[in-house]
DNA sequence: GAGTGGTCTAGACCACTTA
DNA sequence: AAGTGGTCTAGACCACTCG
């Protein structure tokens, strides 16, 4: 299959489409170690140094890590948070904290129009909603709701996800072999609406800051719509700036 | 210079930073040719795939600009918007639309502790401000304040931006030889202040984001700090989230 | 056609990990 | 010592741009 007569695509690109493909039909797990570069080589006919190029592609991409005199390793899934993380607001030397999850339930829901449009889906359609509260350091900081196409992750359940410690992305890598990525992630600050106010034990109408955020898989088909409400009295988000110093 | 005998760094890493250093020192201008790969590669005595992967770091990194068939260029210094740009609330798919920026003044103030802190100045130095105000099509969507050590930035008043064409990292660059690059970017949901409401025509305390960035030089040594309020009623702000599809 | 970046190969040697 | 990734070289050929 590499290595066609008429490639319009350079045999590195190849490469990387190939072992997505495999990584997403789970032919390696998460953390489970490659082939060596000069096995997937002579494997696929080409020299080292294309599969060099093609696997280092796919090391900044975040699919895979290597680690020096041992070997190269598929990447977990990424977490539900998805960002860096949080910091304290105003001091921009210090470490980056990520906030635990805790599973609220899940439910199905009708799709509003916007939403159906997002994910591609007919008005109406049936979803799957998986509620999250973000905690750091026992302090709740931010709510998520997770909205799931229901016919695409049938048996999606509270039960499934707290058996993925309490992943979403966990649960759709492993039950449905679907390895989430980032399409876009929008922020804007509004004020906190009623019912979200409750769960963060903070008073309707404070500025908090809304991440909506649309995953795909990897053959880009839309998986999940998520809308996140975090408060940012005393932390910080920080988006992941590609390079930063 | 290169080719050390007791070499700690990879050549290509030396490569690196040489470059870096002469567009520092304005060798090549934004938007200039580099000389060739293979050009560069006998300067230096090393081959031409080495010096080629120094330069596509550096392409990835935002430094450098490669045009096949023509040759590799100098980047643009990064705007003063220094994010992505906007899009409409809720739609994912839609262009991004980057805001355009008018100069609203200079004045001269002393750096309040934390600002001395981030910016490694001692307390109450003496800072520039420059105050931007961003409009997408007429309309104001934010207002941004700079903050920069005046002893670094001798003579910067509004008449030396506006030469720059009202961008303050344009004017750092070809005034004082220095290409900004951002070390973090702080992300917060706050009520409008009453000032900066005034400026935008809005009420005071409506949420809007609040962007607080510190810039470096190249050599790593802080040289801006800025703190923006953006309303995102309409409009949505988007992270430059790494690779996304 | 000359000059540029883009891909690919084959081979060498180094640095690190593990047994 | 064997196996892995990490660096570097020399050379080939392709794809694109421009005069």
């Amino acid at each position: 299959m590499i290595r066609s007569q008429l490639r319009r695509q350079p045999l590195y690109t190849q490469i990387k489409t190939l072992l997505s493909q495999r990584i997403g039909e789970g032919a390696w797990q998460p953390n489970e170690m490659l082939p060596s570069e000069w096995e997937l080589a002579e494997e696929l006919g080409v020299s080292q140094g294309t599969v060099r190029k093609a696997l280092t592609e796919m090391v900044t991409e975040g699919m895979l890590y290597r680690q020096q005199g041992k070997g190269t390793f598929v990447a977990d899934v990424m977490g539900d948070w998805a960002g860096p993380g949080m910091v304290p607001a105003g001091l921009f030397r210090s470490r980056l904290e990520l906030p635990a999850a805790e599973l609220l339930g899940c439910s199905r829901v009708n799709a509003p129009d916007e939403l159906a449009e997002a994910l591609g889906l007919k008005r109406g359609a049936a979803l799957v909603r998986v509620r999250q509260l973000w905690r750091l350091q026992a302090e709740a900081l931010a709510v998520d709701d997770a909205y799931l196409p229901a016919e695409r992750i049938e048996g999606l359940d509270a039960k499934l996800v707290r058996q993925s410690g309490g992943s979403v992305y966990n649960a759709l890598h492993r039950h449905y072999a679907v390895r989430p990525v980032l399409v876009q992630e929008q922020l804007r600050a509004v004020p906190l609406p009623r019912e979200e106010g409750v769960l963060l034990g903070v008073a309707e109408g404070v500025p908090v800051l809304s991440i909506t955020r649309l995953t795909a898989s990897l053959q880009g088909e839309p998986v999940e719509w998520r809308q996140r409400y975090c408060l940012t009295r005393t932390m910080a988000y920080v988006p992941d700036h590609g390079r930063v110093a």
